[in-house]
DNA sequence: ACCTGAACACCGTTCAAGT
DNA sequence: ACCTGAACACCGTTCAAGT
């Protein structure tokens, strides 16, 4: 059996979302691409937000299982940390996209409110993971004080490499995102 | 005298496509704001295109301006850094609005080539502004190698400075933007 | 010089109707 | 269970027509 419509509405939703942004998703154009009208998508998903919450809680949960997996296989901290900004690198790699999430962060005011919480989700599961790489290597017994400290420079290098990848998102030049995650490292935010 | 209608909608779409972006743009509410009829704002810009264009060339004339004022001012990295994030937040604080340049950098995809270019350019202006202000405490004699890496590390902060102001503008919560600036001087990539 | 109504092809959404 | 055409109020853009 072949995949199913409701798939195929999902997938080329994410990838237009990810191009083109909340806003640039047509219903007619997306129903175009799966072969069917666009009153029909409306059967899997009564309406834009609905879709757009149910593409971005996937995408939240296939990066926080690969991400997991990637913290089982090491416990370096600058690998672990590359292989984090190979990910956002990658999304530039396919047509020049942003992070599903991190383009909704930037159409906020014009989302419904349950797409504005799926993409708050994003970033504490960006943090969540980033915080246990920070803390991998320190034997993960630090203070309170610590503890915040931590958290804070998680959330740092998630909102770094955001705009790292938005930035060269607006320029279409991977190698912007590339100097920029270098001078990160350079610097000392990056491990 | 009063403001001009052509000064009246440049301000207006400014405050709407930080707020909702380009494509959040309308030329029917536009009109209902400035009280004329959508199809006369054609008549100032001939299209949506051509509009943005305008309001971003001179969106970067006056942050260069401010931004130039402030180096006549002072000599000192870190003062003259905090006024280049001080700027960043207090487009959050009115009402949770975007960089014009950075929403525009997230929509890069769906735009029109010339809008694309007046993007390019705000970021080349931040970075030229901000090699200037990492350079003025070294006697600005480094060799070519310097150059380059300051030019980098200016690159990497408009960057990440961008990124915190997108994702607290995500989750409309400046103290987002605090934190993160905060470890970034505390990581050593801001002065 | 400045403004407008009407038309065009788009948009998300609704709904009665089909199989 | 799944799909559709037609209608609705939106959208940017064009253009002939008004003053």
């Amino acid at each position: 059996m072949s995949t199913s419509t409701r798939e195929r509405i999902m997938e080329a939703a994410r990838l237009t979302v990810q191009d083109l942004g909340y806003g640039g998703l047509s219903f007619r154009e997306l129903a175009k691409e799966v072969g069917i009208k666009s009153a029909s998508i409306h059967y899997y998903f009564p309406t834009k937000g609905e879709l757009v919450v149910a593409i971005v809680r996937r995408y939240i949960e296939r990066h926080e299982a690969f991400l997991d997996d990637l913290f089982i296989e090491s416990v370096d901290r600058g690998v672990l940390v590359g292989h984090y900004t190979e990910m956002y690198r990658r999304t530039l790699r396919n047509g020049n996209r942003m992070c599903l999430a991190g383009m909704l962060s930037a159409e906020r005011n014009e989302l419904p409110e349950d797409v504005r919480a799926e993409v708050v989700r994003w970033g504490e599961m960006n943090e969540r993971w980033l915080v246990g790489v920070l803390a991998s290597e320190d034997g993960g017994n630090g203070d309170g004080g610590d503890a915040d400290r931590t958290r804070h420079r998680a959330r740092a290098i998630f909102a770094a490499v955001s705009g790292a990848q938005m930035i060269a998102h607006g320029r279409n030049e991977i190698a912007a995102y590339d100097d920029v995650i270098a001078a990160y490292r350079a610097s000392g935010l990056l491990p």
